[in-house]
DNA sequence: TAAAAATACTCCATAGGTATTTTAT
DNA sequence: ATAAAATACCTATGGAGTATTTTTA
């Protein structure tokens, strides 16, 4: 079962039709009909009932039609949490920390060398009372 | 982005390298190698970086690993409630409802009637005191 | 420099696409 | 009898598979 079958059968449940499903889709009515008989084959379960004026799901069809859409918005989140992730990746530039008396500076030197080493292209400048005090 | 292409990705997240995934999925290294760069390329994101010694999740590769389980298990969840919806799919067998006075026998007949469309191998018998009396 | 990943290339399965036939009311 | 689904058939895209080259710590 892949995503792109499960958005061919939301679709053909969403218009009770596989013609029109696949008008809506930009596809062929044979494309969707194919997906639909090896997805239901797939599934060991019949998804609708075929008449002469389109489809109607079945209980497996129902039970079908709302998981797939929680799938296909679990997809959707994903995507865009992907794109949001992405904006802050490439952090470039100068920074700069300057204390009076610094306590711990070691571990901030741990913690700059993680920093450093996920955005190698950001550079620190680091002083201490004590080191720049003499 | 393709369910293949999630079962892929996982597989090399969790063994740390495209060449170990491969073997545990039984796939040509290439192929392995090719749809991930590929899934990179659409989601616009770097799931890796490629060392001498496997590969390491990125901050994006990281999320994607959460959130493509939680769509493998959402999926294997549905395929399982489809298997169970199937057990009682094809009811057959004879029903006999008998009663001194049965008030709503109307009524009843229209449930029946809906039953029988979705379970036409079931047979009914109706007993009611007014019809059975004389 | 030695692993692991990427690339090149062939072959094949299957989706896309067009046209026709079958089905069900 | 008619609209819709299924089937047949061809084409093309992309995955599977093998071999080789490139990369990186």
């Amino acid at each position: 079962m892949e995503l792109k079958a499960m958005r061919i059968f939301l679709a053909a449940a969403e218009e009770g039709s596989i013609t029109k499903a696949a008008e809506s889709l930009n596809l062929p009515q044979s494309t969707l009909s194919r997906q639909l008989a090896r997805l239901e084959e797939e599934l060991g379960a019949k998804l609708f009932t075929r008449g002469p004026q389109g489809i109607e799901l079945t209980r497996e069809g129902l039970m079908l039609r709302r998981r797939s859409s929680e799938v296909m918005e679990l997809v959707e989140r994903t995507r865009s949490e992907l794109r949001l992730c992405g904006r802050d990746r490439p952090l470039t530039g100068d920074i700069s920390i300057g204390a009076g008396e610094l306590a711990a500076t070691d571990a901030l030197a741990e913690y700059i060398e993680v920093f450093s080493k996920r955005h190698p292209h950001v550079s620190f400048y680091l002083y201490t009372g004590s080191a720049t005090e003499g």
